[in-house]
DNA sequence: TAGGTAACGAGAGCGTAATC
DNA sequence: GATTACGCTCTCGTTACCTA
């Protein structure tokens, strides 16, 4: 086909010609897509267009066009300028073309929470952690002599210590118990076929069954029983760990609990802190430690199991974890044990230091973390009891503290890029607080509330004082230039709001605390921390970790196991509903995590100093900008402007080492970044409650993570009803069989 | 001109570093 | 310890260029 020819074709049909620089390419693709239009209906024009909803249409300039189907309706709203004839035929071609290209393969939901499942291959997530009570487990021992016949060494280590069983004859019985109709193993019966010497567990199993002496326990790389025979008088206990298609023995120390419980007991055996025989190792000198306990200076043992498992081919089992971090593993050739625990060196020298000057036991050392030794000074400033005084929250409240975080005020006043990434106006200024958390711990004069669980969201009157707790603004609120999203703060703050300016009468709900800790206790903590020498900003370390621990809302705890095997991963995740899988190269790491709500904590301290914090960059805004001042950002505790007030700088600033706690300084590190305060939104907290997101959205799978009640089984219903108006073929799947239920669906 | 590949860019995800 | 922003890296899709 020429150039004339089409040319030709587009002036009979629809009226114009291309000039002679467009290439006969072009020439096609515009024939291809005009043809296709007059098909279909109108094509849109390349780009991306938001619809109503999670709906998402993008078309691309050859002509084709793809969709995300995350909602039913499918109504424009840009561009402008189409009216409503050019958004129904849209609307239908966008019908016509999802059957053309969507294409839903398996819609399988994991449990009964609706969880669809995209597993990707990714690196390990480095995580943290630094609380480490040191803790040991058993090392699962190979006793494999020759390849492919774990099950026949397995029996053999046990038998031989009881019985004169020699291996020709152990073999010639599994041989009889190998189910040649009904087992699904073809390996083991090629095996067989072959007089090689390769066993399954069913195997095994079936011939445990036949002694009458003999019991058996195959657990899974979690340590949860995957088969077992339990013998009338037991004389051997055969006891092992299935993983990478292999099988490790167990040792004594944990069969009796595996035959009491169905699982071995991987979290009990502790050792004490302070073992003499411990060392304290960098990331990477860790390995060539000798020392039985190595103290690794890292948040997470990740890389180190995995260089362990590549210089031993040995698999570590099962990994501790804690806030999904790898915290604990004993090397499985050498029995040491790796235990992370960052600071280690910093900590231990404070800690010593402290119970030198104060004799004080709870700064005995003990691989504390910052956090701790705050508590620490807690108690040894006002008793023990004040650690225990503790907010405990209703659930509602508990939401709240979930939906809406504190974090420092971070705002760039500027929008746009042109002054981030490193590229700052030159005569920017940034003046600082110094030690701002610990500043408001030293001069605050609010009470800090403490809930109770009979605490409750009540309405507020628009005449009533409000009392202490927390109270809901209902629209934004604006201190100077700073801007605040409507939302739940702490009393003062909102009456802080109200001193300057925001409509009480916005302020309509309260969970007002039953009662309250007093400003003074902390005042007086914190003041000891700084009469007593904790080393070189040591003090902040203790007061801002110690401030961040209060306000802990969920505790997480875990296990990890690593598999080579796809096979034993898969088997893994059908019986584990919660488990993740991470793959890491050819390793597959099996995550298994418990995320616990703590209902009780000190929560309101945190947000409290937060709030305090607001209140301080207020005050400095209006102690340094004047009328000719420039605003370029705010950074928690610090201000960046231009032409700051002149007096201000006449008066000059003492460098930050000559500062005391709460003065303002100018800091020579500069920086400038975060969203304009235009940018923030706040939810309203009835919306806020009912959201969901969609984590991880495409064509084949997507993840949909939710809380109970949040609309997660709506969504799957409308789905599956879209997905049938489309004549997709579609089903519902799940693992088990209430999951199944749950939806209306089958099991697997 | 067709087919293949390198280069490029946008976007998302994740890890790191920094704040207190 | 909680939170935030930045930037690196990976992926995917498009474009530019080279060769037969």
């Amino acid at each position: 086909m020429t150039k004339a020819s089409l040319n030709k074709i587009f002036r009979d049909r629809y009226g114009f010609v291309f000039d002679s620089s467009v290439t006969l390419a072009a020439m096609k693709k515009e024939l291809t897509k005009y043809e296709h239009m007059a098909a279909n209906g109108p094509l849109l024009a390349a780009g991306e267009y938001n619809v109503s909803g999670d709906f998402k249409a993008i078309t691309t300039n050859n002509g084709y066009s793809f969709f995300k189907i995350n909602d039913k309706k499918m109504t424009f709203s840009e561009p402008t300028g189409l009216n409503d004839a050019k958004l129904k035929a849209i609307d239908d071609f966008l019908y016509k073309q999802k059957r053309n290209y969507v294409q839903v393969d398996v819609a399988a939901a994991r449990n009964a929470n609706i969880h669809f499942l995209k597993i990707e291959k990714r690196d390990l997530r480095q995580i943290k952690n630094r609380d480490a009570n040191a803790k040991e487990y058993d090392l699962f021992k190979d006793v494999s002599m020759n390849e492919g016949q774990c099950v026949v060494d397995v029996i053999m280590y046990f038998m031989q210590k009881h019985t004169n069983m020699t291996r020709a004859q152990l073999v010639e019985e599994l041989k009889s118990c190998v189910d040649r109709d009904e087992d699904s193993d073809i390996t083991e019966l090629l095996n067989v076929i072959n007089n090689d010497k390769g066993y399954s567990i069913n195997t095994m199993m079936r011939w445990v069954a036949t002694k009458s002496d003999i019991t058996a326990y195959v657990i899974d790389p979690f340590g949860n029983t995957i088969s077992y025979h339990v013998a009338k008088t037991t004389r051997v206990f055969i006891a092992c760990l299935m993983n990478n298609e292999h099988l490790y023995v167990l040792g004594d120390s944990q069969k009796k609990y595996l035959s009491s419980q169905k699982k071995i007991q991987m979290n009990e055996l502790t050792f004490k802190e302070g073992f003499e025989d411990a060392d304290f190792c960098t990331v990477q000198n860790c390995l060539n430690s000798t020392k039985k306990v190595v103290y690794v200076d890292v948040n997470c043992l990740s890389h180190v199991i995995n260089e362990v498992i590549q210089t031993t081919n040995m698999i570590p089992c099962p990994i501790l974890t804690h806030n999904n971090l790898a915290i604990k593993f004993r090397h499985p050739k050498t029995n040491q044990v790796f235990i992370a625990s960052q600071d280690y060196d910093i900590r231990k020298s404070i800690c010593d230091d402290l119970f030198a000057q104060t004799k004080y036991s709870e700064f005995k050392w003990n691989n504390q973390t910052y956090a701790q030794i705050f508590d620490s000074f807690l108690a040894y400033t006002n008793g023990k009891k004040i650690i225990e005084f503790k907010s405990y929250y209703s659930k509602e409240f508990y939401d709240i503290l979930q939906i809406y975080l504190f974090g420092g005020y971070n705002a760039c006043m500027i929008k746009g890029t042109e002054w981030k990434n490193g590229k700052l106006p030159p005569n920017m200024r940034t003046f600082d607080r110094r030690g701002c958390y610990t500043s408001c711990l030293l001069n605050n004069l609010d009470p800090y509330p403490v809930f109770s669980v009979h605490d409750h969201v009540e309405r507020l009157d628009a005449d009533a004082t409000i009392p202490i707790g927390w109270a809901y603004i209902s629209k934004d609120a604006m201190l100077g230039h700073m801007k605040f999203v409507l939302g739940w703060y702490p009393s003062f703050f909102v009456k802080y709001l109200i001193e300057n300016g925001y409509d009480r009468t916005n302020v309509t709900l309260i969970n007002k605390s039953s009662s309250v800790l007093p400003p003074k206790f902390f005042k007086k903590a914190v003041k000891n921390i700084q009469s007593i020498a904790v080393g070189t900003g040591g003090a902040k370390r203790i007061v801002n970790s110690g401030v961040g621990a209060w306000g802990k809302r969920v505790n997480k705890t875990g296990l990890t196991a690593v598999t080579d095997s796809e096979d034993v991963a898969l088997a893994m995740l059908n019986e584990y509903p919660d488990l993740t899988i991470d793959q890491y190269s050819d390793l597959f790491h099996l995550n298994r995590s418990k995320t616990t709500p703590i209902m009780s904590g000190h929560v309101p301290l945190r947000a409290h100093i937060v709030c305090m914090g607001h209140i301080l960059l207020h005050k400095m805004t209006q102690e340094i900008c004047d009328e000719n001042t420039i605003i370029l950002g705010y950074k928690t505790d610090s201000i960046q402007v231009i032409n700051p007030r002149k007096e201000w700088v006449l008066k000059g600033c003492k460098p930050k080492s000559e500062c005391a706690i709460g003065e303002i300084h100018e800091e020579e590190n500069k920086n400038l970044y975060g969203l304009h305060p235009d940018e923030f939104v706040g939810i309203p907290y009835e919306h806020k409650k009912r959201e969901f997101t969609v984590v991880e959205s495409g064509l084949k799978s997507f993840k949909v993570d939710a809380g109970a009640g949040y609309g997660k089984s709506f969504l799957l219903l409308m789905l599956y009803g879209e997905a049938k108006l489309l004549n997709l073929k579609v089903e519902k799947l799940a693992w088990t069989k209430n999951a199944a239920n749950n939806i209306g669906g089958q099991t697997l």
